[in-house]
DNA sequence: TGAGTGATGGCAATCGATTGCGCAAGAGCC
DNA sequence: GGCTCTTGCGCAATCGATTGCCATCACTCA
């Protein structure tokens, strides 16, 4: 353990007591200097600081949070779908995690990540009530958004990214998928394409938006409902391969394809190639999310656009606001088309 | 707030000292009913519990962290790059750290997600020494390894995803990069093409690995050093399509692609349908990690499977064994080359 | 000279749970 | 009847930082 000569073989201070004892002060004076209190003089602070430097000292953040009441955590949940738990692989949702992740890094707090509702039963998932965070992001509302919406109810800190449902007593930022649906509803039709599938669970408050949308639009243009389906899955690339790969199997009579998510929009594109049905010729392709992959595939791929960077900065934004006692207010996001080759001219 | 039935109006009770009151027991009476000692009568203890039931009352965590000294979280860093923050929307490393979220949950442990590595000077940045975490998973060396070698010196409960490079003395889960290079250099052998273009950044030792047990097969099977090409550059699609883009534009004289991930060859194939070079059969292309999206592709994907799930469990426990006084071991993971239409028979 | 003022800094209570030690009551034994 | 065990539970110290309140000191001003 040759040690290099920046750190002089200092005292390791552990705690405040020590740093109080090796500046010959008390800790409440350590304490005032750390957190920059005008009350101790410039003199002392700098005595302590260098101190603190040299012994390597660091607050003790559960201490500090014990008696603050303030974790200056946050948690984070993914929890769109209770039986299907690979969500978080889902490059959208890691996206938002990573601007939450930046957005929370900047205004000095932690992020808990939890792969656990907070209101199931499993012993010590709520973080809130057990004072591990000072408040909660949920990503998602999942196909039955009645028990968030009953934990909400109870709880001071909570946002939640998802649509504005009924119901809720709880701020929500998301995206208008339902303007999102008929931006590809709008689109399809100015392809002049109206025999649409639709894949994904509509089930999911989300999904369910984006596809009413699509449907609203289509159908005010006089497209014939008839002509258009919808294939409920779960939310993963294998389903969605594989519903596409059986409907298509025995020729196309359908001419798009709407997905609730880029994912399944890039499974139904393999799918479709394997069966040597062209996109966009034969079929068209639409996605949603707009994931950093979406513009790499081939033919890229066209799909509604959620701002992810905005979405996180504005749940933290919110959720901030609300720990320091004011309200939250819902966001909505402005949705873009972003046309791309799988779904353009023919 | 019509509250339901399910809740009687009864006490709400914050603290243990509350609980014990409800019971008429002491607090230390009501904290080893909880932690299950076998050192209160069954009675006492069903009590205890029926009214802990129905008070909603959580233990504090930040109270129990600070008496017992452990937190029961564990701090995990994705630093792979110093300059580059989008790293965490990389597919492979969301997938990795959703496994080692499963793990530490089955394990009862929390997961600290950090966007700065803990050497920096970022106030607050190490999570190890204010006790806000028992344990910390660095995913990546890095460019430059030196850093957290110097950090993971001075630490006890440090693990490591990445390669086993001299000068370090923490434990390092990982998969055999030199091997998977190779696999990937004898199957491009195999397929006749030997004017191979490696696509990443060396610097990293990761990638640096991959390269040199490519450019091992290769050479030792007699190909020509100079017809190999190593375009380094950063870890991002758009730099990869661009690289890919200028160096094909007047033609392909190289016959494959080696990129050092899955996101990266995504990019290049791209790039070589822009210039309507097909894959294979013009330009072969390889990736790395085998990311969930990588069967997906149009063609699919030949890359090198990085068992996320086994190193993700991995990491865990050899962290957990760390916390509990035991002694890390290295794991190298199973390396396997995932042949795909993208690199297969001409 | 004495009261008033401002700048520093210390004392001790506090946050909420854990745990070593001690005590009391009842059981079992000779 | 006296003794030792066992079982069940309470007392109080402890983890480390924060903060309201008080003490001290050096001046200033009347």
């Amino acid at each position: 353990m040759s040690s290099n000569g920046a750190q002089p073989a200092s005292k390791q201070a552990r705690t405040m007591a020590e740093i109080a004892d090796l500046a010959g002060v008390a800790e409440s004076t350590v304490s005032r200097a750390l957190a920059g209190s005008r009350r101790v003089s410039e003199e002392t602070r700098a005595r302590i600081l260098s101190l603190v430097e040299e012994s390597g000292y660091r607050i003790n953040a559960r201490a500090r949070s014990l008696r603050t009441q303030k974790t200056r955590t946050i948690e984070v949940v993914i929890a769109i779908s209770e039986s299907n738990r690979q969500h978080f692989s889902d490059p959208f949702f890691s996206q938002i995690v990573a601007s939450i992740a930046d957005a929370l890094a900047e205004n000095g707090y932690d992020l808990l990540l939890s792969r656990a509702c907070p209101w199931t039963d499993i012993m010590g998932a709520d973080a809130l009530a057990s004072n591990r965070a000072d408040g909660v992001i949920i990503i998602g509302q999942g196909r039955n958004p009645e028990p968030l919406a009953r934990y909400a109810e109870t709880r001071k800190n909570v946002i939640v990214w998802g649509a504005d449902i009924p119901g809720r007593d709880y701020a929500v930022v998301g995206s208008d998928n339902l303007l999102g649906g008929q931006l590809v509803g709008r689109h399809l039709l100015s392809q002049e394409r109206n025999r649409v599938v639709f894949l994904g669970d509509i089930r999911h408050v989300e999904i369910g938006l984006r596809h009413r949308g699509c449907m609203m639009a289509l159908t005010s243009a006089g497209a014939a409902q008839d002509q258009t389906l919808t294939l409920s899955m779960p939310f993963d690339s294998a389903s969605a391969y594989q519903a596409t790969q059986s409907l298509f199997r025995s020729g196309a009579w359908h001419d798009a394809i709407f997905a609730a998510s880029d994912l399944l929009a890039i499974a139904a594109m393999q799918a479709l190639a394997d069966l040597n049905i062209r996109v966009p010729e034969d079929v068209a392709v639409i996605g949603y999310d707009d994931i950093a992959l979406a513009s790499y595939m081939t033919p890229a791929l066209t799909t509604v656009r959620q701002d992810t960077a905005a979405g996180g900065r504005a749940l933290v934004e919110n959720l901030l606001t609300l720990i320091e006692g004011g309200t939250a207010r819902d966001v909505v996001l402005p949705t873009e088309l972003i046309v791309r080759r799988s779904c353009s001219a023919k």
